[in-house]
This record gives C-alpha cells, sequence and structure tokens, in this order.
DNA sequence: GTAATTTTTGAACAATGGGTCAGAATTTAT
DNA sequence: ATAAATTCTGACCCATTGTTCAAAAATTAC
C-alpha cells in the first residue's frame, strides 16, 4: 500500500472508530493527513470504499491471527482459550477496528448488514469448534449456539471493561486470566 | 405523553436503531409519522433531545425492572440469574432501545459518552451485587468488575444470537436456560 | 359565537458534505 | 533534457439536512 493511502486509510479507521462513520467528513479526514480532497479520491473511489477496506483488512488480520494460534492445538477447549486471547490482544492492538465493527454490526442498513456478515462467519468458526469440543467429550454440553455467541460477547464485554479502566493501563494477561477462570474454564467436561 | 409527540418517540426509537442517528433524517422520521416537520420541533427542540429522551426512557425502563425482579431474591447468584433473564427479555421487547444503545457506547463523541455514562451505571450496580455474592460465599471469587462487564457482555452475545436466528421466532426461556447452563450456573461457589 | 390558546403546516434558509475535474506538480522512463 | 505517467490540488457543484417562522388550522375557554 501506498504512503498516503496508508495514512488515508490509518486517520479513517481512527476518525471512524471516535465519531462514527456518517459524522466523519471527507474534509476532516484530508484535514488530518494533511491532503487536499482529491487526493482522497485518487486512492479511494468514495468513502463508502474506504470503509469496505477497512473492514476488509481487519476480518483478514483477525481470521488469520485465530487460523495460526489455534491450528497447533489438540485440545479443544485449549482452542477456545486460545481466541479469547487474541480476541483480547487485537482488540488492545487495533482498538479501532474493533469499536468500527462493534458500532456497526447492530443497524439494518447496508454497511451493518455487511459488517454483520463477516461477525457470524467469525462466530460460525467458533461454533465449529465448539461442536467438535462437544463431539469429543472435551467441552460440556450445551448449545453451540449460544456459546459461541457468548465468547464473541467476550469481546463487546472486554471493550468494555478495557473503557471503564481507561485511566490505568490494562493488563492483557489478567483480564484473560479472569475471563478464563470465571467463563471459560467452566466449559471443560 | 401527547399521542403525536409519542408517535415521534416511537418513529424515532425504530429508525434510530434500523439506520443510525446520523443517517435518519428529521425529514423522514416526519415522513414515517406523517406531519410536517414544523409538528416535530414543536414537541421536541433538536434532534439530539430526541434522542436523549429516547435513551433516558429506555435506562429508567431496565433499572426500573432490575430493581423490582431482584429486590426480593436472597441469593446474589439468583440476582445474577434474574438479571440475565431481564436482560434478554427487554432486548426481545425493545430491540430498538438495545440496538441503539449498543451501537452507540462504542465510540468518542459527546453522545456515544453519554450512553457510555448510563451502561457504566448499569455494570457498576451489576458488580455491587457479584462483589456482596462473593462476600457472602454465595458466587466464586474472582475480579467482579470482569464478570460484571461479562454479565453485560451476554447482552451483546444475546442480540448477536437473536439477529443469527432471525428467520425463527427466538425462545427467551431457551436462550436464557442455556447461558444459565453454560456460564452462569459456573459461577456458583 | 367569539376570543384565546394550542397545535400543525411547509416554504425558506444557511450550512455542510460527498464527489468532480481541469490543470499543476512531481516522479519515472527513455 | 524531454516526454509520459503518476500523483496531487482546491475551487466548484449539487443534493441533503437541521432548524426557523409566519401563518393556518384545530381545540379550548368564556
Amino acid at each position: 500500500m501506498n504512503k498516503t493511502k496508508r495514512k488515508i486509510f490509518e486517520a479513517s479507521m481512527k476518525l471512524f472508530a471516535e465519531k462514527g462513520y456518517d459524522a466523519t467528513s471527507i474534509e476532516e479526514i484530508t484535514a488530518t493527513v494533511g491532503v487536499a480532497k482529491g487526493t482522497l479520491y485518487y486512492h479511494f473511489s468514495s468513502k463508502e470504499e474506504i470503509f469496505n477496506f477497512l473492514i476488509e483488512e481487519g476480518v483478514k488480520l483477525l481470521k488469520n491471527s485465530i487460523a495460526i494460534k489455534t491450528g497447533n492445538l489438540e485440545n479443544y477447549l485449549d482452542k477456545l482459550r486460545a481466541i479469547v486471547l487474541i480476541q483480547i490482544k487485537i482488540l488492545v492492538k487495533y482498538e479501532s477496528f474493533i469499536t468500527i465493527i462493534l458500532s456497526q454490526i447492530w443497524g439494518n442498513d447496508p454497511r451493518s448488514q455487511m459488517c454483520r456478515k463477516y461477525v457470524f462467519e467469525y462466530i460460525q468458526m467458533i461454533e465449529e469448534i465448539v461442536k467438535e469440543g462437544i463431539k469429543r467429550g472435551e467441552i460440556i454440553e450445551g448449545d453451540a449456539n449460544v456459546i459461541a455467541s457468548g465468547i464473541f460477547g467476550f469481546i463487546c464485554s472486554s471493550l468494555i471493561y478495557k473503557m471503564r479502566h481507561e485511566s490505568e493501563e490494562i493488563d492483557i494477561a489478567t483480564l484473560d486470566k479472569e475471563i478464563e477462570k470465571s467463563f471459560i474454564r467452566k466449559l471443560k467436561k
């Protein structure tokens, strides 16, 4: 990716996360980057395209991380543990992306639907792991749907937790350990 | 509340939930209700005021429900169970309100901050229950912060679950039971 | 029935925002 | 050095939006 394009990409990510898609104007993005309007439209065909680009990059990152970190684990509960940890790590490192996703998935407009599609795919992936874990007797019996949605819910709760402790620096290991201790561990059969 | 005002209130709630605050125009709201623009501005001083009004009403409802349903329970884990159930019930009955809240709390703009303030108060309330439950030995030891945030996360996961099963009608009792079985029950000491 | 009050109307206004484009500046190729 | 291709600029366009207001309509009070 071009240097200018990357700058526009990063400024958009930050602004979309802070103020939302609609409330962020093209003018604001270009002012932040320090280029003229035309430059933005040279690199991206529309505001919408910036957004799509953003989401695709983020999803790619999340999926890859999960694939790498869970691939070589044998036990399916350990896979879930790994997912929770990655979720927290991504949240801390790419908070803007997670913020955008969590802001966008709830509505009914096309943009929401698009984001939701990705999130559903992600949860589906978790669900497969839960199902297999149950089948193998490594995870307690239960509705894999609900459990997978619940594990996604931990992204929300982690971000909320992070926001509630904005002043202090959040300790990934501690948050992960506490979620593990209070919720995940209990999924062991 | 006036009949016309109520109609405006309800249409706004629905539209804000579906399309988001910024993407919903005054014109759209008034067209939905079937009144002229001026009528809206007779009942509300601004778009922002509609939003604030909306959030306050919803929060009032949620807090009251919780106070009533947990008040006469002795055991603190039962209180948490009741909260989860109420969360699901409110979600099904007032989905628009929950959708608006979940869309709004993640950003950094004044509107997000306001919504977040309410959500933090709500989580705080859960946290107090968790703390007391731990003190009394009815709930396992753990970080009350994380557990309370986690229980809030179940609102997110329930809405996600609901959206993933849009076609079928969601069964409150079942969803509640599954969350109880997989997550809440395990908090018992 | 008339006056006073409340409620509704919709045209008009000012501001903002996404997007365009012809030309300038810069970089790359020959 | 010159030509070609790439990248950048910012004034301009047009549609949209939140808000206002003087006048009309409807309701209430006397």
